[in-house]
DNA sequence: AATGAATGAGCGTTCATTCAT
DNA sequence: GATGAATGAACGCTCATTCAT
């Protein structure tokens, strides 16, 4: 997927332009999401992403040291790519409430795309303590940082209302957003739901940041 | 909270006065939720629990069925309690943005209480779909519930802005806290700036949900 | 059972006539009899002997080692008692024939009215080589010496052919009644059949031992 | 017996010849003979068994679903030989008296040459009621069929006494059958004393059930 | 004597990981 | 690289036995 990322695959000669391997990674990754998803990280196990990856329990070996790390490896991928077009999105739009707005719609409009992903990023990835504080620690922070800047940005020119911590909003964001995608993958699932209640939460949260005298619109 | 005989604990005899023992299920459930907080529900050994406990690993299964019923029976048990508690503060408050407040800054201040109970709830607690799917479900809902109805109660009363799903509303609010309480429970824990971002909380979801020429305060 | 109303189960200073206690030890034995009979040796609980007694777990240990030693004192009661009801019976009929016929009937007699027990003597108690080894083998070579030592008194008193060892005679005779017995214990269990059962066991056995020109009626 | 592929085995790639492995099964079989024979099943150990057949605890679990389905599979493979030959010795000798006594020696050979099966047979096999009447059935009333057919057979050409029932005699035959292997397999187990001890089975049974007025011979 | 809550040793089974082919 | 049979460490749970009351 996406042309950027290829991550450390197997060794090949040189050249074969199109895409040597690095497809039994994915395809890897892509049956982990789902078992994931629907059993959950710890009732997985290793043989059946095997089997729904149609390769054998020891390939997957020869791609990632281990269990761990190939929801490691989901979380960072999914991350890394969401962190990018968040910052594209907030460079396209100068205007805070818009930037908010347009992040906002960028984070569940990818989710509502993938609802297994949903489920294993809200659901899943919070298995252990250990994987949320040794790992996924560095990319969050990233993304609350990501957060907590726009909000910053916002106050400073006097577009949202000074009086809130930036890091608590950004927090406040993040948790509204998990706890909307969560609820929605529990659910039934329909994509448009989830971007009707994503607007809904945009507008909640933008009614509650914006200076008394400036209107949100 | 309650008087009497809670759930399903183990046979008493007869008389309930001098309370002699059934003090053992409720240090299993406190010892359960500090190594839950510790190594995630998946990594804890019963036998960790037992010793913290203070009981022989046996004794856990006279009062639980299962390692998996420990952590149903821990949510059971909190849930209950917040939501007794939270009907009561909402009881307490009849104008819509001060109920909203106190029963915000009564969630985040149980958990503020006790750290280790938030990060099993935040965290833990999501360890596997098929249990926030299959038990989770009832007491979650009730929980939704209540906070929705404050918001629908709010909007007939002109005190909020009618334009909003009071159901999406709900799960943002839940969303909120929980991501608030997570981020807070993974990082150093004092439990004063806990209440701090609570109050933040409270003011930006309030200036977000009031109707245009209320006043918040 | 057995003597009268007993009443009390305390040891007594002394008189007493009919059963000062004992009436428990019974209790827990014929309850044993009913649960191995229903469950094997093995899967059966020592708490389900105690509920099935009307004592508690406890009790039982007052009367017995172990559940090993129930299994054992239960072999040895029942076994001493046919042992002497055979010699009785051996005693009362001075022909060979005879007396084999009344020996057999009697066995099968005995197990026809109780059902439960014939399934532990056939089936249970081959539990373990251990228990069969170390302990059955007492009670048990004296029931083969006993058979035996009727077919060798016939075989000297000229009424059943020499060419046959006793021992193994006694060995096939032995098993005969414990494989009929067993089929009828594992099936519908009419006590009828299986006195018909013996009575035709017996003829077979009887013509298969009389000397050639001996009428064996 | 048989060439092909027993049971179910494990899934085996294609080709047959060269037979590479596939004998793990076996090995485990031969070595749960083994360790149940000297310890029982119950208080043999999973691991002993895997030690004795030189495999890890878990290979075990690749052929056999349980612990129990071990001693069933044993008891069925076993059986299943057993049953073939009977039949094959059956058919090799058209007299009832001469197919009886081949059929007894075959029995008690087959396990005269393993003492170690004669003893799991006679003794572990009765483990548990549940076993015996949930499993064991099926190739049980096969075997007992078989020898029901051939006394029935033997009656109808006047070989055989026709005022006894089949089904009892071959009940009573089994027993005997049965009671001696398990006496021959708990004392020392020289295969020549269970063989000599077969033929006098035979000899005496033979007698009992010879028509009057036919030599047996 | 009787109780039954508590104990804790012990075991069947699972499953992530390895490695010979 | 790819395979999947084999491995064996690790753990939840059971249940015979004990002992304070």
């Amino acid at each position: 997927m996406s042309g950027g990322a290829t991550a450390a695959s197997k060794p090949r000669k040189r050249e074969d332009a199109p895409r040597p391997a690095g497809d039994k990674r994915d395809r890897i990754l892509r049956a982990a999401v789902k078992v994931f998803a629907r059993k959950g990280f710890y009732a997985s196990r290793v043989s059946e992403i095997a089997r729904a990856a149609g390769v054998a329990d020891g390939t997957i070996y020869l791609y990632f040291k281990s269990k761990d790390e190939l929801l490691t490896s989901l979380f960072e991928d999914r991350m890394v790519r969401l962190l990018e077009r968040m910052r594209a999105a907030a460079a396209a739009h100068p205007r805070g409430p818009d930037r908010l707005r347009a992040v906002l719609e960028l984070q569940l409009g990818l989710l509502a795309e993938e609802r297994d992903l949903a489920e294993v990023i809200t659901v899943n990835l919070r298995q252990s303590t250990r994987f949320l504080k040794q790992f996924a620690t560095r990319r969050f922070a990233e993304y609350l940082d990501l957060m907590a800047t726009m909000v910053a940005d916002g106050q400073r020119a006097g577009e949202f209302r000074a009086d809130l911590s930036p890091r608590v909003v950004a927090r406040a964001l993040f948790g509204a957003l998990d706890g909307v995608a969560m609820t929605w993958a529990l659910g039934n699932g329909d994509p448009e739901s989830l971007r009707r209640a994503s607007a809904q939460v945009a507008e909640l949260f933008l009614r509650g940041l914006v200076s008394p005298g400036t209107s949100s619109a």
